[in-house]
DNA sequence: CGAAAAGTGTCCGGAATCCAACAATAGCAT
DNA sequence: ATGCTATTGTTGGATTCCGGACACTTTTCG
């Protein structure tokens, strides 16, 4: 039932070469014959593939989602005691590999492809259950105390996928000063 | 007349392959069927395009050996007065393109593919017949003479490669004393 | 030595891709 | 508006590639 290695050639190089092509052009002005071009791939094998360009960016954007899914899930689940700042750069490590296109994707923001929005859903979303659990009494609205996490820890991945994971160490200490002041708000008992 | 792209691109991924390869084992040790793993080929294909590992090899070296020997050509053809000192970084700077590539097959010493040797008979050659043009009579052998000034110029064509064209004016003053004194043999007259 | 494992080279049917058409639509300039 | 050009999807036959088999040689290892 595995597909076969040339089908998952076309769709590498395919999709490589929109992420190439992003560098230099607007998505809306990728034409499928740039990226067939681009790719070494007739158009009726792109057709073969997708539906138009929008389908391909849509199941690039659904893979990267899907991925970003699973780690977000994890890394919450692995959170024990004060282990927060692990989360807060454990998942900017996660997406490392994908550095390149991540950094790409996040340029485009279409109606149904979003990767950027679709990361801050799942990580609010990932945010209101875990304070939700921590169940101490806040002091503040907990949907604005979920709202401040995920836009903390989604500040930490963009800038770790921009400037490299190597030197995220150096902005360590003025994110902590951020996370101790969330992270008080959201368990008053400490 | 040209070529199916199919062609072109498996040609691409097995060459790519085999590049990657060497840089963990010998050609030797590297096996038909790891080169077709990593360029994602079937086993018959690649047969379809090359008689064994040691055709693939002879193609890549003959390759950039028509390559080098065109740029050659052109840069000695292309000296007038004084300028030697750009040919002997000119030829650097056009193989930069495929700095990874020449860099690892210089590494391959076969019997039938050696590009190293193939690069400093080509430079052998035209420093023979550039230092007969001049025509000066000369204090020591001809002979002696290009063959220093063709090893000059593979020394700086590999550390060129291996460092980067980037800092090449850093050597360039250590270099121009060592030029200086073989123009002074092979052009006594000025 | 002798058997097992790995590698080589070749073959074939079926699958994926290419290429060159084609009509249809969208965008753009005069 | 009117053409003109670019782009979009679609189709069918030719080409290339894949997967797996096969016989054979070489290497590895007990």
């Amino acid at each position: 039932m595995s597909k076969d290695v040339r089908k998952i050639k076309t769709e590498r190089d395919i999709q490589q070469a929109l992420l190439t092509l992003l560098n230099s052009k607007t998505f809306r002005q990728v034409t499928v014959a740039d990226i067939c071009q681009h790719s070494m791939t007739s158009r009726s094998t792109f057709y073969a593939h997708y539906l138009d360009k929008y389908d391909l960016l849509d199941k690039m954007v659904d893979g990267f989602t899907q991925l970003f899914k699973s780690r977000v899930n994890l890394r919450f689940n692995q959170i024990i005691n004060g282990e927060t700042d692990a989360l807060l750069r454990g998942l900017a490590v996660d997406m490392a590999d994908n550095r390149d296109a991540l950094l790409t994707l996040f340029t485009v923001h279409e109606p149904n492809a979003d990767l950027e929005a679709n990361f801050r859903t799942l990580l609010l979303k990932e945010w209101k259950q875990f304070i939700k659990n921590s169940g101490g009494n806040m002091k503040v609205p907990e949907d604005l105390m979920a709202s401040m996490g995920m836009n903390v820890q989604m500040t930490v991945i963009q800038w770790a996928l921009a400037h490299g994971e190597v030197e995220i160490d150096a902005v360590a200490a003025a994110i902590n000063t951020i996370r101790k002041a969330i992270l008080l708000q959201i368990q008053p008992e400490d």
